[in-house]
DNA sequence: GTTAGCACTCACCGTGCCTAAGTGCTAAGT
DNA sequence: ACTTAGCACTTAGGCACGGTGAGTGCTAAC
């Protein structure tokens, strides 16, 4: 019982359920695969391998399925990541070169890995990084109530209408963008709140109540808000392919509603050494998402945010994790440009 | 055979149905609720009430069930708009009141809506209307890279980073910025391509192919995006009411992703009397959309821009309809304030 | 270590049967 | 002119039954 055939047979297992959708039985593999040998061999080879845990048969008498397990062992062992078809490379071009501003980027990738994969495709706003504070703008809308920018050196521009406690003159908020923008000119957005506090030279006293009342927006805008989106696509893939998930699909559409919930999962996801992170079903730290698998990566100057798509762990590794990995690297070409 | 009966049959048949799911018989009928008739009689008024089309049996011998044309008799003549619970109103109050800026009372009023009716709700972004220009920033961020940001009176921001054609020196860009909004300041979005188009004065001829480049973005700029956009919320009820649709969700989820599709069918939703207003059925103009109703209304000042849920054709009219415009009120209302 | 053979298990499918719910219709009652 | 009781009729859905086929584990021979 070599141990080499041994995975070749988990492999054939592998594919064979992925694009078939049913258990595979010894007979069926041996007529599709060439392996040289018998299916009683196959059988018996089966057999070690459910005693490893690597697969398992749904009822009594009926083929093998893989388990996470046995999916693990074979994305991290057995499969190559498959090259794109040039096709697949044409459309990738063509679609995020016609891109425009930032948010069109993100919406067109995240549309596209969705269909490249007909998974749901997830994708994480790149962070504010190191960015510095680089203009403050005040704009009177009426007597008091004021629009606040914040432009960052690196092009991301937070705004906010917020009112004030009294009325304020038209040179006075002039005054004070002045003063504010000279404190905080150049600061990085972390620190404004402990710059701030540090105190505001050249402000009139008769104006201490605004300040306070435009800094605390001033430190609000500079906490990355937008950056802390996700954006998806592709939902219609899992209604499509019901039957994968053991249960509803609901509770899955509501994680992925939740933001807080796949942010937090996409900031576990660990880059491997082929530059890519899997996680297969109970691997996936949260209950509601039993059943599915995500392959992510990052992207970005410092590969820190997340682009990935979710699916049934019954899913084509090789296919997915390729095309999570060509997606990221036009989008950090397209960004860096 | 009294006509006030058979409309109190249909609306029997219409709440039944509504909450059991299943096709309602004449005994049923007669012992839930009490109409002074017997089982008989209500067989009597069910022929003729499938005569003119409102209900329909989907086997030979079992209870019937409303027809699109039934729900809207139900809808326009029999069913009044039922107050919220208490709760409902405190849950709407407490949860926008909370809120801070435009992104995050939109995303609180979709959320807060699709809880309320148990289906998937459906926000569009309030238009500009007869904004104008307020303010104008061009920042350098590296020698050809400059963020173009427009700001209009009502508080809107649109920013966009583009590339110059050649260097620009910091005070040729004020120059420019400053002649620009001169030209600029205080008119209409809508008009902006027009004034650009007649001319902008006092600029060096040696700055004619930036003004170019600067002016075509703004003209972008002033171009409604961002309120062209929708939100939406609550997609995990959609798998939670399988069965409710004809066929598979995915459809559905598809147009609810595709941003056009779910525009263009807000933008027919023609309020009528009460305020709401609904599609039922096959009036929803989108085959995708078989078997699904749209109830939504206006909301802001002019009551343009539209909020509303999509769910299945049988669905709690009164109520989804109360709570949508109630939702509606409160969100103008803060916007307002 | 591999293979052939065999007995065994069980999901799946079609069949037939029965029941419960519901209907339309007719004839009698008000 | 309605309403009602009664009755014959229809049919979805649940249940038992048996046959089939794919697949297995095991044993014994190669």
């Amino acid at each position: 019982m070599s141990e080499v055939r041994r995975l070749e047979v988990l492999r054939a297992i592998v594919e064979d359920y992925v694009h078939s959708r049913e258990p595979v039985g010894s007979k069926a593999l041996v007529e599709r695969h060439h392996l040289g040998v018998s299916s009683a061999t196959i059988r018996n080879d089966m057999a070690a391998l459910e005693e490893e845990g690597l697969i398992v048969a749904p009822h009594t008498s009926s083929g093998r399925i893989p388990t996470d397990k046995g999916y693990r062992l074979f994305v991290d062992r057995i499969s190559d990541v498959k090259p794109l078809s040039s096709a697949e490379r044409r459309a990738i071009q063509t679609l995020l070169d016609g891109a425009g501003d930032l948010d069109d980027v993100m919406d067109r990738t995240v549309r596209l890995l969705s269909q490249l994969t007909n998974q749901v495709a997830v994708i994480q706003y790149p962070h504010l990084g190191r960015a510095k504070v680089r203009h403050i703008e005040f704009v009177l809308l009426a007597p008091r109530q004021v629009l606040v920018v914040l432009i960052a050196d690196n092009g991301k521009v937070e705004q906010r209408v917020i009112r004030l406690p009294e009325d304020i003159a038209e040179a006075d908020l002039a005054d004070l963008r002045t003063a504010l923008l000279g404190t905080l000119a150049g600061v990085p957005l972390t620190e404004v709140e402990a710059k701030l506090a540090a105190g505001v030279p050249g402000v009139a006293a008769a104006q201490d109540e605004a300040l306070r009342t435009l800094s605390a927006e001033l430190v609000h805008l500079s906490v990355p808000t937008r950056e802390e989106r996700i954006l998806m696509a592709g939902t219609a893939n899992l209604a499509r392919s019901t039957g994968d998930f053991p249960l509803s699909i609901s509770p899955i559409l509501e994680a992925l509603e939740e933001q807080v919930v796949m942010l937090r999962l996409l900031s576990e996801m660990q880059l491997d050494a082929r530059g890519v992170s899997v996680k297969i079903g109970s691997e996936v730290p949260y209950n509601s998402l039993s059943g599915t698998s995500v392959v992510a990566t990052g992207y970005g100057p410092d590969a820190s945010a997340k682009v990935g798509v979710l699916g049934p762990t019954r899913m084509d590794y090789p296919t997915t994790m390729a095309a999570v990995r060509a997606v990221a690297r036009y989008l950090s070409r397209i960004l860096a440009g």
